[in-house]
DNA sequence: ATGAAAGCGCTAACAC
DNA sequence: GTGTTAGCGCTTTCAT
């Protein structure tokens, strides 16, 4: 073992005997209960100054509440995520609630372990950002522990709280405004589709896709292209299909985080932006508003995703117990890409 | 309070009762302990696996290691830290270490409040990614918790370990490489300038770039353009330097953070990259290689600093007390702004 | 208003 | 090889 911290801890009960009080004492100051004196708060607060006391988040644990609360990110690398965390953030730290952050690499039974991990660790919330998670699963868990899901559409939860863009109307938003563009052949990209994960976004946002397609008249020419979770990198899908012959002249992409590479490639074969290939993604992340990247993206608003998921995290902790499911309305960001 | 698991939760004792056994024999089959038999350990796994428990890592941290490693980030929008995070990850998972991470958000004070709630929490080591605390600071908080700081440049440090690129090395890779292009006015971008974090980074690739220029005969013509910390957004700094009637024709960016946006801005004035202007930036980050940016940029490598920093971490938790300050070499990833 | 004391779920001596 | 038990630092009745 490295040496430790065990020598000499400053405890609460180092804090009583320096103030001359019981621990009982200050632990209720420490959680501003009930029952203690001006005086006695005082003396109990200067020593804690003193000492420079710190309560072990550990030891609260096992009895009460431990301020921290668990956020779950699909993973690191989606540069549209800092902001649901950033919202999120903005919340709960002006209630003094501290945050944790768990990657899960978009492996299912890697975030099971993270979730696991949270409540072992007695945290008092979880927001889950984009999981994979099958509502079932997530069931069991959520009633182990106050838990808002974002980015995963499960609108008849009840144990828990989901906070999403309304996908199948930014879907829309996007072929529209590639159909005023007049545009009529207009291709969507999205993830591969397993039942199992309806409720993440891709198959919500291919949902209006194929909706608004039919509205448009044009059921008939709505093509799916499809990348694998598998494909690492997609570089060589992607080349693919804007090599083929038959290659699309307008592209609605499920997330940025393809239609990025997908409009640098496009640039790489000498295909136009937006003569040759018209492109609107989704997310509006930092990439895409990039001047040489110039990217029409539906924008959904991570950051008051995520303020709004932490107020309904702190509700629902608060003693809530009727789900909330709440949509927010994405909006087009035109760029020279559409 | 929310419906909690208050009720019936699983903890050694259920498993204890259920096997048959005593609370000391689960602990030791948990933690692989001396002296169980294999009859015993097989009747205790069965009933942890029947029964579905799992060890409250809270009551674990108050006596013995709780398996867990939290890992600071200076921010969560910087896009070149995923690959920290995954070299750190990419070993400790193996080891059976589980991950925390905490967002500083460049923010001292913040900072420091995020190590104490680590430990707190009785992690059992923390890996600080370019932190800005300075290190007597450090300092304390080293000595009680094993610690790895990346991307702070504290050799002498003695408790705790440091895992740095060789920016003073990365500098001169830039610096010499702009020089083979035939410049000789050759900028550099870097952060302000404090005392308190000369640590940093971005001072450390100054003191390179300086030397550099030095030994090229080019001090006289050695120019620092700064950015604060408080540009926020940086943009309007970033164009005023573009558009001044000296502005540099080669620029070295301390970081692609700075240097892409640079390059964008660039290009909307109508500054030709590389004829109008040369640009070598720091990190080689995943935007800098899109080929719409195609950023020359130092790759420090993060991936492999991650796995380091992990490496020495356990180490340290293994018992190490002898402080390792390790320096990995950097590469020049030549792309068309060069 | 204050304090004594009983846990919370676990680990690690130590006894058997 | 196995069990008993004393804490770890805190919260929370329940007396006083």
């Amino acid at each position: 073992m490295a040496d430790g911290d065990s020598e000499n801890r400053v405890t609460i009960r180092t804090v009583a005997a320096d103030a001359g009080v019981s621990v009982a004492a200050v632990s209720k100051v420490m959680r501003n209960a009930y029952g203690v004196s001006e005086a006695l708060r005082l003396r109990v607060e200067a020593s804690i100054e003193k000492l420079g006391y710190r309560p072990s988040i550990a030891a609260r644990g096992m009895r009460g509440q431990t301020f921290t609360l668990g956020v779950l990110l699909v993973d690191i690398d989606n540069p549209f995520l800092p902001s649901v965390y950033h919202g999120i953030e903005e919340v709960t730290e002006t209630k003094g609630y501290k945050l944790m952050v768990g990657v899960g690499k978009a492996h299912e039974r890697r975030e099971a372990q993270l979730i696991e991990q949270m409540i072992d660790n007695r945290m008092d919330g979880l927001i889950m950002v984009a999981s994979h998670i099958p509502g079932p699963v997530m069931d069991r868990y959520a009633r182990q522990i106050p838990t808002v899901v974002v980015g995963h559409h499960e609108p008849l939860a009840e144990s828990f709280d989901t906070v999403n863009s309304d996908d199948r109307t930014g879907a829309q938003m996007a072929v529209r405004a590639l159909y005023a563009k007049g545009h009529r052949d207009i291709a969507m990209l999205a993830m591969e589709w397993d039942p199992r994960y309806e409720a993440d976004v891709s198959p919500q946002r291919e949902q209006g896709y194929l909706a608004v397609m039919k509205e448009l008249g044009l059921a008939d020419r709505a093509r799916v292209l499809r990348v694998l979770q598998s494909d690492q990198p997609r570089e060589d899908r992607l080349r693919a299909y804007l090599t083929a012959p038959d290659r699309p002249r307008a592209i609605f992409c499920w997330s940025d985080l393809d239609a990025v590479p997908l409009r640098n490639i496009a640039w790489q074969l000498g295909i136009r932006v937006p003569e040759d290939l018209a492109l609107v993604g989704y997310d509006n992340n930092p990439v895409a508003s990039l001047p040489l990247i110039d990217l029409a993206s539906i924008d959904q608003d991570g950051h008051r995703m995520g303020r709004v998921a932490a107020e309904a995290l702190l509700t629902r902790i608060g003693g809530r117990s009727v789900a909330e499911h709440i949509l927010i309305e994405p909006r087009l960001i035109p760029r020279r890409s559409l």
